[in-house]
Formats: C-alpha cells, structure tokens, sequence
DNA sequence: TCTGCTAGTGTTACCGCTAACAGCCGCCGG
DNA sequence: CCGGCGGCTGTTAGCGGTAACACTAGCAGA
C-alpha cells in the first residue's frame, strides 16, 4: 500500500553511555549480563534453573542479580515463552466465608506447582462476570476456574475458545463448558427437606437472600420445595433481604415470619449466617428448640461451632471443591466432565431427633 | 565471542498457506487485521479507543474482532506499552472480615480508572509475603498495596527500588517505604484502655491470638498496657489462642480466664470475633454486663449488629483506608508520607457509662 | 495556485525475554 | 589419532503488541 519508503526513527536512545547507569533505570537482564560478565541466555537459565549452568557462572550470576536487586519482568518472559504461570478465579463474592475456604483448598494445591491463582470478584454481576472473565483472559492464564455454571454468551463463548482447562466450580446441576467441581444443590434442597419431614415437621417456612444472580442458592430451594411437594406439603412462609449484616437480618426475618405464622414449626434458611441470626432470636425468645420449632441453615461455616446451640447445616465441601478444582488444572487429576461431591447433613442440636 | 556465523531457524512455520485458517489458533491483532482489511496498527487504535479512526473503518474492526472471538493479549500490549493495569494488593489473610472490606474499598476507587487489583495472601508469614511481592513485581504493575509496616529487608528492598507508588496499609506506627495510609493502633490501644479505666473498671484482662507476626494486634496490647501503666494498673491475666473457630475460641478462653480469675471485671479481646463469642458465653453464664463484667473487642464488624447484646468496639476504618490506598495509587490524592484516620470508639453495650 | 493543516492510515523498530539452535571444548572409545 | 558425544555458552529471531513517526488526501486560507 505504501508508495514510498519510510525511515522510521528509534523509539529511544539507543544506550546512554556507560560512565552514568542510571540509578532509576528499570533493571534488565542485560544489566545483569554485564555485572556478571555472561550472556542474557546464560542468565535467563540461570534465574529458571534450566538447562546446563556450571556451577561457578551460576554463583556469579546470582552474585550480580542479588546484589542489583534485579527482579525478572515475567512479561516479557511469557510473551517470549508462551507460557503464563496464572490460573484466574472468578467468584462472586469474598465477604461470606465461603469462597475464601475455597481459595484455600485452590492454594493449597497450586503452592506446589509454580501455578499461582489471581482472584477476580463479581458481586453476583452477570455483566461483571463476563468483563472480569474477559480482563484475565487477556492475560493468557493457564486455567481457569469460575464459580458457577450460568454466565452470559458471551462468556461462555470465551472461556470455550480460550484453549485452556476451565473449571466451573460449587455447582453440578447444568452442562459445564469443560469440566465441574461442586455438589448438587438441588439434591442437598432434597435431602434436607427430607430429613426435616422425617423428623415430624410440617409447618416450614423459608429465609433467604434476595438475589436472583445466586443460582446455587435458587437451585437448593427447588430442591427443597420438590421434595415438599412430594410429601404433599408447601411452604408456609418465605422471607427475603439483601444487604446488611446477615445475623442481624436472620434475627429480623425471624421475628417477621414467626409474628405472621405464630404455628410454624420449622424455619429453613439459605445460608449459616441468617441462621445463626434466627437461632439466638429463637432462643432469646425462650422458644423450644427443637422441640416446638426446628431450624438448619446451609454450608458449615466454623462459626457455628461458637453459637450456644449448634444449627443443623450441611457442608457445601468448599476445601475439597478448590482442590479437587486446583489439581484439574494442575493436571493432577483426570478431568472427568463432572466430579460430584457429596455434602453430608450436620443435625446439629436444632432438628429433633 | 563466537567465531562463526550462527544461521538460526524460525521458531515456528513463517506461515500456515491460507486455505487452512487454523481454527485452534489462538486469534492474534493479525487475524483481526486481515479480517477487517485495514492494518494491526489501526485494529489496535480501535480496540483501545485511541487516536483517530474513521466511524466506517471502526465498525468494520469492531464487527470483525467481535465475530472472530478475539481477546487481546495484554502480555503484549503491556510490554510494548510499558505499561500495565494492574494493582497489586498483599494482605495477610481473606478469612477474618477485615480485609474483604478492604479490598471493597479498593475496588470501589479503582473501578473507574481501568486499574485492576490483584490480590495476594500470606498468611501473615513474612517469608511467604516476600514472595508474593517478588512474584507480584515480576509482572511491572503500576503500584502496589501492602498490608503493615513490617517486612524482610528483601521485600522492602524491592519495593522500594521498583519505581512504582506503594502505598502500605492499616498501620502508620512506623516508618512507610513510601506512602501509608491507616491508623495507629498503639493510640486505639490506649484509648480503650483510658476510656476502660474511666468507667471504673479495675481488674482487666486480655485475650487475643497467638500470633508474633500480628504486629497490629501487638501494638494495640502495647499501647492498651502503657495506658494501663500510666494509671497504675497491669493486666490481671492473658491468654492467647491460635486456629479454629473464633467464636468458639472466645468462649473457651473467656471460661478459662473467668475461672482463674474470678473477681476479674474487664476483658479486652484482640478482635471482635472472639469478643462475640466472649459475649455470648458471659451472657449464658447469667453474667451482669456491663455491671459486674465489661467487654470490649476491635474492629467493628457487622457481625456484631446481630448479636444480643451490643459489643464495645473499634472500628478500623477498613473501608476508608481501602479507598484512601487506591486513591493515592491512582493519583487522585495528594501523596503524604502518613495518612491518619481516626477510629471511633463504639461503646455498644458492654462498657457501663 | 500554492501552502499548511488535519484526519486517517501505514511502517518500522523495538519492549525484555526465551526457544531453538550453533559452536566450542574436553574426554572417551576404537 | 580421530570421530563422537555431552556439557556449557552464545547467537538469532521472534512472541504480539504499541510508540513514534511518515505519509496521503482533502480542504481551507492566502
């Protein structure tokens, strides 16, 4: 297309002259070349531990990169290799206890691996989502692992194509883009309505948060509702929030549902926080638990194990989730399309027995 | 050095014959260029919205670029750009409330400016924590936030030659690298003390972790203790606990202190975690609070807004400080050496006044 | 008509590092 | 004595973008 010839100009000086090395300059390997009187290539092995490095030319190279406080630009070195050590997490949430368990089983796995996560929040966000989704991608991770199986189109386009592992972790109900890791929560629903209508409970109401993004949160009530349904029971209340301090609003959602249905017998709640919140209004109202009235939140979160009562709960397997999740990316295990955990159900001291 | 002539290979085959347009391919400026008919060069102003572009020449990359499925590699850009969007944060753990809050501050400034937090955890290990801040400069980015005032030699080292704006966070007892922005939690420390001893409370005891590399939870207890110093007091008993649940903790402590000390009537816990579950072992033993028996705890989480009872407490200002930090990093806020914030005292309902 | 400017687009040379070799040297076996 | 091999080191050409220009055409003003 061009006619003539351009003579480009050099974006910068070629070399400042050697008398001044600049203090303030960004150190490369090169610098570290010259202090050690080796090649870059030399270097560059030596800082990764590979390839063939006699021992002294690695002494005097660590010698010269330690005393210049030389730290390697890992851009430039994955742009040359191909090859990102990062693994992007994407979660719709850090502040409910629950993921950053699952980040510990993720690091867990990954610390001996050269892998390192980078965290991406969501706030429930679908369109959040898919630009955090995006931001990482660009970033050429060696993984992926994403909370949840619904995201927009385009996302799911996204991480299809990307041509690296994604893990869709805590859910197995839906098709995954490539693989899952998580428990059923429609079936934990299931199985906890059954055991609240095993032990005589009729009257049930539900509490939860008021968030159509949480789909695992949607899916548990289903369950919960289906298994009802096929004892011919539905539920006599239901109770929203969003916002605010969980606790507190468990106790206000209690309060509210129990002044409405003064017979209730049992009070289902959508996670261990506004549970705890409805156990110690429940008991500081003197109630009978779980005599008169029983209760059971959902994850076991260790701060049950402080409450005066234990509620009755059932494990979402957060660690394991963020292992199992880790080491598929890891390569460490074989990456079945589903791998299905199985919560088990935490009585507790708040469903009589 | 070398004697002969090198003649190198290609890495890679120059050219795939176009007919076979590689569909596992990984999507690079190039395929969008060809795709749109215009050069990399413009794809690359229309994808950054840089410089100007003609509206038809614009819709044709765009359109182009949104059908193939591309996602621009930022390795790339970052490098030929020297420049890059992120924003590392180092904290100490995700598992204690303090710092999602944090992190929601920091997000919150930050989401306007194209800056992007990355987040690393160290588990209050000092070693761990110098390598998540070596590993998190290998990639150049634009600043970075540190929890404390304390690190390795090595990382300050680091940080301080890396030419980049670091801001350290939570805590201004000491000297910053460059910026801090927090508070001093010798003077909370105090002040708790002082406004302990002005409600007449005589016999007081601490609870906290077992933690030597807590330092902000030392100097609180420093601070506390030189204010109990200067009103002729000491400590009546100490205990300290590590892992597990908090709020079991808190209990089990508060138990263990109540029993050796019976005629204790002050307990100050190191956090608000086990000043809950202090609380609630208090308030079913049948304790007069905050008659017989005060309590105080630190940092004013939301979860005590729940509880029965109102616990005396501190907040740490960790929305303020989170914002503060990315402000300066993002140049919004004028950078002073220390930025103070004051926390305020909650008296709640367990200091009698 | 010529100049100067501006808007739009293309060209080239890197950014800092690593893959893939080439080259050198010393040693060993035949 | 020679070929081969293995250990160590160097050379070159990118990786996929972007900075900094060069260049063209179109148009306004002198």
């Amino acid at each position: 297309m061009a006619l003539t010839k351009t003579i480009p100009i050099p974006r910068r000086k070629p070399a400042v002259s050697k008398p001044t090395p600049d203090p303030r300059h960004t150190l490369t390997l090169r610098d570290v070349s010259e202090a050690s009187g080796v090649s870059e290539m030399t270097v560059s092995r030596v800082l990764r531990n590979r390839g063939d490095v006699s021992a002294p030319t690695r002494e005097k190279v660590l010698e010269a990169a330690r005393a210049l406080g030389y730290v390697p630009n890992k851009i430039a070195g994955a742009l040359a290799s191909q090859r990102v050590n990062l693994v992007g997490v994407v979660i719709p949430s850090l502040s409910n206890m629950v993921f950053p368990e699952v980040m510990t089983g993720i690091s867990s796995v990954l610390d001996g691996t050269g892998l390192q996560p980078v965290v991406g929040v969501t706030n429930y966000l679908p369109d959040r989502e898919e630009t955090v989704i995006y931001e990482m991608l660009s970033w050429r991770p060696s993984g992926m692992i994403v909370a949840g199986l619904e995201h927009t189109d385009a996302a799911r386009a996204m991480l299809a194509r990307a041509g690296i592992p994604i893990v869709e972790i805590m859910d197995i109900d839906g098709e995954p883009i490539n693989h899952a890791v998580g428990i059923s929560h429609r079936r934990a629903g299931r199985q906890m309505a059954e055991a609240i209508i095993a032990a005589g409970y009729r009257k049930i109401a539900f509490l939860g948060t008021q968030m159509p993004n949480d789909h695992r949160a949607r899916k548990r009530l289903e369950g919960f509702e289906e298994a009802l349904a096929k004892a011919g029971l539905t539920l006599v209340d239901r109770e929203f929030y969003s916002g605010g301090s969980a606790l507190l609003k468990g106790r206000e959602m209690t309060a509210a549902i129990l002044a409405r249905n003064p017979d209730v017998d049992f009070l289902y709640y959508s996670n261990d926080m506004i549970g705890a919140g409805g156990l110690l209004h429940c008991l500081a109202e003197g109630l009978d638990v779980p005599g008169k009235i029983g209760l059971a939140g959902f994850n076991g979160v260790e701060l049950l194990d402080g409450l005066p009562r234990k509620l009755a709960t059932m494990d979402a397997c957060r660690l394991e989730i963020g292992k199992h999740a880790a080491e598929v990316i890891a390569g460490k295990l074989i990456p079945a399309e589903k791998l299905e955990l199985f919560p088990t159900l935490q009585p507790g001291d708040t469903i009589r027995g």
